[in-house]
RNA sequence: GGUCGCGUAGCUCAGCUGGAUAGAGCAUCUGCCUUCUAAGCAGACGGUCACAGGUUCGAAUCCUGUCGCGAUCACCA
């Protein structure tokens, strides 16, 4: 709540009781809708339980005082039960006044002695390359860590690498077998793509092996479990766990292939992490908490020495987190891995993890796990959970083919920035290294805003052959409008010292009402871990710029002060929107 | 079947800690470039907020049920 509600507040409650000698523990402020005259509204209904008295009385007893008390409020109006009162000219520039210059507008500086918070996520498996489920991992968990920082708070970014396991050897056999010493070098793909691709041919010799093992009269169940190619990858999987060294190096190096492809991914993203955690070397970790987890009573052995956790009380299911041979199952890891993060940065007191819906369940259960066996991090543990991104045709499967790779995605969104950008023809005096960046910097804010101003939790549905719009509500839009302000700027020369106007025009009045309100949307967007917040606001406050900008001159004003006021106005716009798409990983141009 | 999530204009989405006449964009239609970038602006058209009950002065928002879509219920990850 901002100083001026605040004050509104507590004026109201000082009425009740003077007045009334009622008193009043809640008071609603909030903004007053555009179609009424006023500025902030205080809401009458809950006041009339304790006042018994006609609305209308009630509202302009309360609003004539509140214009007596308060030097800013200026005038009131009564509709039905909503107070509607007019803040004054003054206190809007005053305001702007404290803003104003402040390239850190809304950004809070971060506190060192914070309690730090680490965010999760990307988490590949080092088969596939990344597509455009990644995408929307990456855009939404590297948007929340920004968004975090911007609140304050102290925040690593992180992944866990999916490297080891059978699927990892099934791409490494497939190489060994039929790779003939293929590289990124002598093939040309990129790393990642390489290793996918041996990913792929494993699963069709196996799929074309269970079939012949079929036509020579073994059952399909049977035909899955013996063929060849699989018994070698478990072969293959076993040497891994046994340390062998040809087996560790191979896997090594095809890894190796993989994280440079990965990097150069997230460098176009524009992703980027503080540390990695590997889970070759975190699958082993955990085994030891469950003991501890035995001991407290909070786990429960079997006769067959699997061990669990029974959480049938708290509305779950009952749920294993040790196998019978004493190997560690997929929650043991994330127990473990979640105690090392905190070993390693004593200062993190809460995690995030950006993981697809489909691992709620899971989620639920660690998350009672670890609160469970008692740390008091385990309070601050959040799932940053999001729908999935489906086709027409539906899931996309990698194996099929059906799946929008990343890297093809981000060219083709920087292709038709440039189609469209070429067509309007703004840009002859620009270089080709110019051109390019600016074709991909416009492509990926159409791609990320696309993505980001949707609530996580809905799933999207991405259509290939629909491009992604760059008019209206997208990025290209808000950029263009921060790209027209710099133009004014340029033009606008040194801007003297000078007083501001003595009035607001309407409109310049909504766009410091908007720019008001930027601080606490990052608030909010921090305590609900939504970029789509932070999307959202900064629409409203472009569209409200654009209406003033075609609607006002802001240059050709005659008056200096008032033409100072609108160019130190539309400065601080740009600065908000720069903020505002800073956080959610959208660059901005200075033309377009 | 149990659990969780979603369902708002033809399409994509805001709004959801209850507040005034449910908002944008796309699409369709009408205007506006000899004035600061028309990737823009102004306007028109478009809604039983899935459905049915309930709580309330007031419900798209909260509760219950129904339907539809999705996810999940492995000694897989």
């Amino acid at each position: 709540m901002q100083p001026m509600e605040i004050l509104i507040q507590q004026a109201v409650k000082t009425a009740c009781k003077q007045r009334f000698q009622v008193e009043i523990d809640q008071v609603d402020v909030q903004p007053t809708k555009s179609d009424f005259e006023g500025d902030l509204t205080v809401i009458l209904f809950p006041l009339l339980k304790y006042i018994k008295k006609n609305p209308q009385v009630l509202g302009e007893e309360i609003g004539a005082y509140l214009v007596k008390e308060i030097e800013a409020v200026e005038g009131f109006n009564v509709i039905k039960g909503f107070l509607n009162l007019t803040i004054s000219d003054a206190y809007f520039f005053n305001f702007f006044k404290s803003i104003q210059g402040n390239s850190h507008f809304g950004i809070a500086p971060t506190d060192k002695n914070a309690p730090a918070v680490m965010v999760e996520y990307s988490s590949p498996n080092t088969n596939k390359p990344l597509h455009l489920g990644h995408i929307r991992n990456n855009l939404l968990g590297y948007s929340v860590a920004e968004i975090l920082k911007a609140s304050g708070k102290k925040v690593y970014k992180t992944q866990i690498i999916n490297d080891r396991g059978i699927h990892i050897c099934k791409s490494m056999l497939a190489w060994e077998k039929f790779g003939a010493g293929e590289t990124p070098e002598s093939s040309g793909l990129k790393g990642d793509k390489l290793v996918g691709k041996y990913y792929v041919l494993f699963d069709q010799k196996y799929k074309a092996q269970i079939g012949e093992l079929i036509d020579k009269g073994l059952p399909e169940e049977e035909a899955k479990k013996q063929a060849p190619i699989l018994l070698e990858a478990q072969k293959m999987l076993q040497l891994w766990e046994a340390g062998d060294p040809d087996t560790v190096s191979l896997w090594k190096m095809m890894n190796g292939w993989v994280y440079k492809g990965f990097e150069e991914t997230y460098k176009n993203l524009g992703v980027d992490f503080d540390n990695y955690y590997y889970e070759s070397d975190t699958y082993l970790l955990g085994k030891d908490v469950v003991q501890i987890g035995l001991e407290k009573g909070i786990f429960e052995k079997d006769p067959d020495g699997s061990v669990w956790i029974d959480l049938t009380g708290d509305g779950l299911d009952r749920k294993i987190v040790l196998r019978s041979d004493g190997t560690a199952v997929y929650m043991t890891q994330d127990i473990g891995t979640a105690i090392q993060r905190v070993k390693d940065h004593p200062d993190v007191k809460g995690m995030v993890y950006t993981v697809g819906n489909e691992q709620d369940y899971h989620f639920k259960v660690l998350f009672l796990i670890l609160k469970k066996l008692g740390f008091d991090w385990a309070e601050n543990l959040f799932h940053l959970s999001y729908g999935m991104v489906d086709l027409p045709s539906g899931k996309m499967k990698s194996r099929e083919g059906t799946v929008v790779d990343a890297d093809d995605l981000m060219d083709e969104m920087t292709r038709s920035a440039a189609t469209i950008t070429e067509e309007l023809g703004k840009l002859d005096d620009f270089d080709e290294t110019q051109k390019q960046e600016l074709f991909r910097s416009i492509g990926l804010a159409a791609l990320k805003y696309y993505i980001l101003k949707v609530d996580p939790k809905k799933r999207i549905l991405f259509d290939p052959k629909e491009s992604i719009d760059f008019q209206g509500n997208t990025g290209p839009f808000i950029q263009y409008t921060y790209a027209r302000i710099q133009s004014v700027l340029r033009k606008a020369g040194k801007i003297s010292e000078s007083p501001f106007p003595n009035t607001l025009d309407p409109r310049e009045k909504e766009i410091l009402k908007t720019l008001r309100a930027f601080p606490k949307t990052v608030q909010e967007a921090a305590e609900q871990f939504s970029p789509a917040l932070v999307a959202n606001y900064v629409y409203e406050l472009v569209k409200i710029y654009n209406s003033y900008y075609q609607a006002v001159p802001i240059l050709s004003t005659e008056e200096p002060a008032v033409r100072n006021f609108r160019v130190q106005l539309s400065q601080t716009v740009g600065v908000t929107i720069q903020n505002a798409f800073g956080l959610l990983g959208i660059s901005v141009p200075q033309r377009m």
